[in-house]
DNA sequence: GTGTCATTTTTGATTCATTCAAAACAAGCT
DNA sequence: AGCTTGTTTTGAATGAATCAAAAATGACAC
């Protein structure tokens, strides 16, 4: 139940994606399906421990090509590194806490992909549009209450 | 007319933010009025001709000090240098050229501060909420077409 | 299966934006 | 003018990411 063949769901993406199946491939996707928000350390150090002597570098590589081929999708909350995601294909947003950096999703607010429209005659032949949510997760609203138990304020 | 006094409205900015009024500071102020969006370089290379031997380290410092007192916002673009802008208290938004990095100002869309709102029950209490829209803009645009004038796709 | 070649991985160095830290300096109060 | 604290300078250090050349490997044809 471990292993017992080599993830062949994984496989057919890698593959389906125009990319190489390789061992460090199949790793990165598995360790991006165990933390949907990743940053390419996190990947690495996830995956060092199964397949020793990878490569920092080659996590890059791999999140790179996946982000280039539409498999993964790479965010860059301000103030953070890079992390990559494998929800791709709808447009759905991301609140990042501001204590510990945690990311989740947000699903599309107001209703279908495109979410939002910029106003006319900007001159700006728009593509994306990207919403980031800033605030404090429950984890560490709880613990700053347990840190200044007074009223403060 | 230029320069006659030392900039009286750029000094009662900085002092009231409970900063002291350097040279640096007053140049800095300057340096992000004449240009809306600018990176810590775009900044130095700014002031270096009126201010000589200011040192980069100075302008982080300035920059840092006025967002940290409010007086500037930093915004960072997905795969882009740090910007600051000095419109700040108003919530607005942002449109960069994915072409030349070029960045505008978006007035809210949907109306007045905050105008998004997450779905409750995420367990996030959230504080701002940031929109960054991507597109092309005007420039780039008529220069790729320049490019190829050929209607390829 | 074996050989071949393009793609990947490795290794190691390099860039860029930013931050840290200690010493020299200057703003603003008395 | 003198003092004190905040600011600037200088120089080094960090972290994330990219570049590049050599070694290794996947996938195809045979």
């Amino acid at each position: 139940m471990l292993d017992s063949r080599p993830d062949a769901a994984a496989d057919a993406l890698i593959r389906g994606a125009g990319l190489r199946v390789t061992a460090t491939r199949v790793a990165v996707l598995e360790a991006l399906r165990a933390r949907p928000h990743a940053t390419a350390d996190a990947v690495y150090d996830g995956i060092v421990g199964i397949l020793p002597g990878t490569s920092k570098q080659s996590v890059y590589n791999a999140l790179g090509d996946f982000a280039d081929a539409g498999l993964a999708r790479r965010i860059e909350p301000a103030g953070h590194a890079g992390t990559f995601e494998l929800r791709v294909g709808d447009n759905h947003h991301h609140v990042v806490c501001t204590g510990c950096g945690r990311i989740d999703d947000v699903d599309c607010v107001v209703g279908a992909a495109p979410c939002l429209h910029m106003p006319e005659g900007s001159g700006f032949f728009i593509e994306t549009a990207e919403v980031t949510f800033w605030g404090v997760c429950s984890d560490c609203r709880a613990k700053s209450e347990a840190e200044k138990p007074r009223g403060s304020r």
